[in-house]
Formats: C-alpha cells, structure tokens, sequence
DNA sequence: ACTAGCATACTTGTATGGTAGTGTGGTAGA
DNA sequence: TCTACCACACTACCATACAAGTATGCTAGT
C-alpha cells in the first residue's frame, strides 16, 4: 500500500465498494469476466484484498466463480427477482402495518417533505431523483418502526432487482404513478389505519413487476 | 494441502462448516476467542482458507473481528433475534397463503407423514429429534408453496434465534404444545383457508419469542 | 512505591510465490 | 483435410512472508 488509504477502512472495503457500485450501476454488465489479476493490477492493489472483495461479491451473488476457470458478473436471474420482491412485499406490509400503530409526527412530517419533493420531481421529470426519494421514502417508513435493520437486510437482497430498475430507467419507465399512492400511504398512516395502508403497500409492490419480459428481449445477454 | 480433501469442496468450505457448526451448537460459546493462527493449526490449514471462512462468519454476524487485536464469537442480541422473527413471520404468512392455493398432494402427505413423526418424538420425549422436525416441517411448506429459496434467506439471517433455541433445549422449554399448532395448519392448508391458515402460523411463531430474559439471566454473558 | 516509556509478543491486514485444474491453439501424424 | 495430442497461457486456490496496529509487562528513572 502507497498512498492511497483515502479508502477510509481497509483495502478490502475499497475494493468491495467499488466492484459492487460498477455492478450495480451496469459499468460491469452482467456476463462480463473479470480476474483477480486484473482488478488489482488496475486498483494497484495486491490479490489478498480483492480475492476477499470477490468473495462478498459471491456471497451477495453479483459475481460467479468458476474455480480454476475464471469468474463473471452474474446474469439476472428473473426467479431471483420475483423471490426478492416477495419477501419484500411481506416484509413491509408487516412494517408499514406497525408504522400506523407507532408512528411519531416527527416521522410523519419527514414523510410529507419526501412526498412534496417527490412531486417536484414528477414535474419535472427528474426520473433519477424520483428513484432515489423512493427509496427513501420507504426506509423512513421502516426506520419510523423502528425496524431500519429489517429494511436494510431486504436492500441486500434486492441487488439483483436494482440492476433491473436501472435498465427500466433507461427504458422511461413510468414511474410518476407510484407518487400518488406514496401519498394515499402517508395518509393512511395518519389515520392510523393498518389494513387500508397494508392493502396500499401490497399494491405499490406488486407494480415493482416491471416489464421483465420486454427487458429481456432488449437486453437477453444479461439474462440466463 | 496433505491428504485431508476429504471435504468435498475448498478448504475455505471445509473451515466455514466446522466453525459454523462450532457456533451454532454453542461448542464455541458467544465471547470466545478465536485467532485465524490458532484455528489454522487446529485444522492443519493454512492461515488464507480460514481467514475467509471468519469473513463469512462476520458477514453471517456470528463472528466480531477487532483488526489487530482479534476476534471473537458475537454474543446473542436480542433485537436481532426479534427482528430476524419478526421478518420470519412475515415471511412464512406469505408462504403458506401460497401454500393454500397451490399445494400438490404429494407435499400434503409428506406434511402429515412429518407430523405423524413429530407426535412420535413428543411421546418420546425426544426434544432434540422434535427440533428437526420442526425446521423440517416448515422447510416442506415453503418448498411445497415454490419458496425454497425465500426460506433458505430466512434461515440464514436466523443464526442468533438458533443458538438461543439451543439454549432453551438446555433448558427444557415446553417444545410439545407446537405439534398440535402444525396439525391445524395441515388442516388448514387441506382446506385452503389462507386466513385460518395465515393466523396459525402468525401465532406459532409468536411463541418463538422464549423465555428471553430468563435465559439472559442464566447466561448472561452470552448476551450484550 | 510509582510511573513513563520501550521491547516484545501477540493480533489482523496485505503482498507474493507456487500449485493444480482448465481451455486453447498449434503441430505432428495419418 | 482431419484428428489426436501436447505445450502453454490462463485461472482461482492455497501457503507463506512481511507489514502494521495493539496489549502487556518489564525496566529505568523519579
């Protein structure tokens, strides 16, 4: 190591995040193979930290290896997909449920302000931004619960489902419609109404069944 | 690397099974202190297959390391165990709603063989074959609904909520009153009442939450 | 007796060399 | 031309050496 500790924990971290963002974000497509070598000699780093990097990555299936054969970002798996979106469904029905019986007005007013920004947004067709409000807006729900650890295990699980939203993104898919039912959400929380505010969740979720099958066809090399 | 490869896959496999096994069965109490040198020996490994093994310990939050002081078992948190049950519930609601719509024949009679077996062991005053049983039984809704590897997330994250659940068997917790709950969801599921069938489940894993500050009290470094 | 400071023996983090399995392309032989 | 074979380049896996941070206990100085 030189002088590049600007990675504020270990090499290992640096070389993780960096992987995992150029993943997600499509830099790395699926299907593309990488080596040890080559990513430490292009982080000029040694193999010890991105062999351990390469094994996160495994174990968050972002990255397939093929012992003694080499290794490659993982196709989308559709069944993956459908599964994350389920337990997430699940999940935050349960949350969004306890968030009508314990929610502090401090949490709702965060909230609003998300919404109102969220409509900005809408109005200027700011997709990217709507996207990331989005997911805020869903984890104020769950830290408002007090169940942010919950929310932050269902986030690792959807890697997968982010990579698929990135592609919709660039597809302009609509998103404008899921800001009305964010506000029928705050709202029912407000009235403390639990089964109307599940029922919305459920329904927010279940739209998340993008236009898998168009994707595939645009893009069938990041799919198996 | 001798003639030990006996362990079908990597070394790196081989170690994270043992230590894993070591964990969750409380051979290697929570608060013990490991070293990648002494595990190594112990093994007659070198130190790089075991020093990934402890990165997936620390990844499955069985495993705290401290950079250059050590390493050791991570005590039980009990809001974990409460979320990870909490996310459980959830989940296995979702799960055996399904199962009610979609179940084959096939999976209905390796339920009621499975509870046929768990009146068997509660007779017999088996706890620990009851244990398995029980695991077994929900693992057979969940394959059975189309969610194996739902399932197989929710047990991953459920490591701390295992080892408490050893220490209740230690402790002679009342195992036998769940038997009758799993017969009612056999009924249910028979009948494809998902309601009925959704509040059995809810309240069965309800009684999950054990005697928790009993055992803290009994075990209290065991916790944090 | 007490304390500051350093030597030392630990720990995990990182770098590097060697091993064994795998794919590929070229070459010798029919 | 076709095929069997082999050398070679590539991979990830494992072992080991070294670096750097931390805790501890001894020692010198007060």
């Amino acid at each position: 190591m030189l002088n590049r500790n600007k990675h504020k924990n270990s090499t290992r971290d640096f070389v993780y995040e960096a992987l995992r963002e150029a993943i997600v974000s499509l830099e790395l497509p699926p299907g593309a193979t990488i080596s040890e070598k080559e990513i430490s000699e292009e982080l000029e780093v040694s193999r010890t930290p991105v062999r351990e990097a390469f094994l996160r990555l495994t174990e968050d299936e972002l990255l397939t290896v093929l012992p003694q054969r080499g290794s490659y970002i993982s196709l989308i798996d559709l069944d993956h997909v459908e599964d994350a979106r389920f337990l997430r469904e699940q999940a935050e029905a349960g949350i969004i449920r306890l968030a009508c019986e314990s929610f502090s007005e401090a949490y709702i007013s965060k909230l609003e302000k998300n919404v109102k920004y969220q409509k900005f947004a809408r109005d200027n067709d700011d997709e990217n931004e709507l996207f990331i409000l989005d997911k805020e807006f869903h984890r104020l729900i769950a830290e408002g619960a007090g169940k942010t650890r919950v929310w932050e295990v269902i986030q690792k699980m959807d890697t997968h489902s982010n990579r698929l939203r990135k592609l919709s993104l660039a597809m302009k898919l609509n998103w404008k419609k899921l800001v009305n039912q964010h506000e029928e959400m705050v709202t029912a929380i407000k009235a403390k109404d639990p089964d109307q505010a599940e029922q919305l969740m459920r329904e927010h979720l279940a739209l998340l069944i993008y236009d898998q099958q168009a994707l595939k066809e645009s893009y069938p090399d990041y799919f198996n």
